[in-house]
DNA sequence: CCCTATGTTCCCAA
DNA sequence: CTTGGGAACATAGG
């Protein structure tokens, strides 16, 4: 699924792709996507992330906004042809840029002016440990469900949640606001090494996921809990569980995250 | 064939 | 305000 580790690995591809290319044509193939109108003739800027979301800065104070959701993925072709579940394509003079999204969660939209407002504390900056306790105060629910909240924390989803938590060995059904802000510490460290070790990995490939090159990323050969129900704990060797939190299946090591 | 699981976010109700 | 459940959707697997 992609979480933050995708969608900064989609930004870093197209920088490198279509950053000052022209917009020659854009094409909708699903309604439910909504009319995406007036790209024609802009120029690309930048490409910019916030949590999970990616958004392409053009000309003329117009930005396009994308999440990815659950199955979305971003596709540059410079041949003919559309893959399957094709929803939206892009036509830049070098190539095309084309969303495909099976289960059509995926959301598009532009806007003039200012892009989105951005909520929830990214993990990867410098004093996440204090914007994390701040956030943290008074809230009863799993520490899990925290991490997962795009309001708190941006960019984190299941995957990512259920590894930073094994390496933290932090239990996911830990009430929140009892985390010490040592514990913060060591958490917004878990974060760092997991996400950017994911970056370099350009993410985790289960079953959709394809980078902007349609390569499979290679983190899921570094995932400790995530998938691995059964299997032993490569840190204590107890036995991975899993179970539901708040509806999702939640992968931890009974012996060794309390 | 049917049924369930998948995981993100929005919407609604308690 | 917080918290939890269901819906949106398509596909794979039992």
């Amino acid at each position: 699924m992609p979480e933050l580790p995708e969608a900064e690995t989609l930004c870093r591809q197209l920088r490198q792709t279509v950053i000052g290319a022209q917009v020659v044509q854009t094409e909708m193939h699903d309604w439910k996507l909504g009319e995406i109108r007036g790209l024609e003739g802009r120029r690309i800027l930048s490409i910019n992330r916030w949590g999970k979301r990616v958004e392409m800065v053009l000309d003329d104070g117009v930005t396009m906004s994308l999440h990815l959701r659950m199955t979305g993925r971003l596709l540059w072709q410079n041949g003919t042809g559309l893959p399957p579940h094709s929803r939206f394509v892009m036509s830049l003079p070098q190539g095309k840029i084309i969303l495909i999204d099976s289960r059509r969660f995926a959301t598009l939209s532009v806007q003039v002016g200012a892009g989105c407002v951005p909520s929830g504390i990214d993990p990867l900056v410098e004093d996440a440990p204090l914007g994390l306790t701040a956030m943290s105060r008074g809230r009863l629910s799993p520490v899990k469900s925290f991490l997962m909240d795009q309001r708190c924390v941006a960019g984190i989803g299941n995957i990512y949640a259920c590894e930073v938590l094994h390496a933290t060995q932090i239990s996911p059904w830990r009430r929140t606001c009892d985390l010490s802000f040592s514990d913060w510490e060591m958490m917004a460290g878990a974060m760092r090494s997991v996400l950017s070790k994911a970056i370099v990995c350009r993410g985790t490939t289960i079953s959709d996921w394809r980078d902007l090159f349609g390569e499979e990323g290679e983190y899921q050969k570094y995932l400790m809990v995530y998938g691995r129900e059964g299997e032993p704990c490569l840190r204590c060797g107890g036995r991975i569980t899993r179970r539901k939190l708040s509806g999702v299946g939640t992968y931890f090591c009974p012996s060794c995250q309390v």
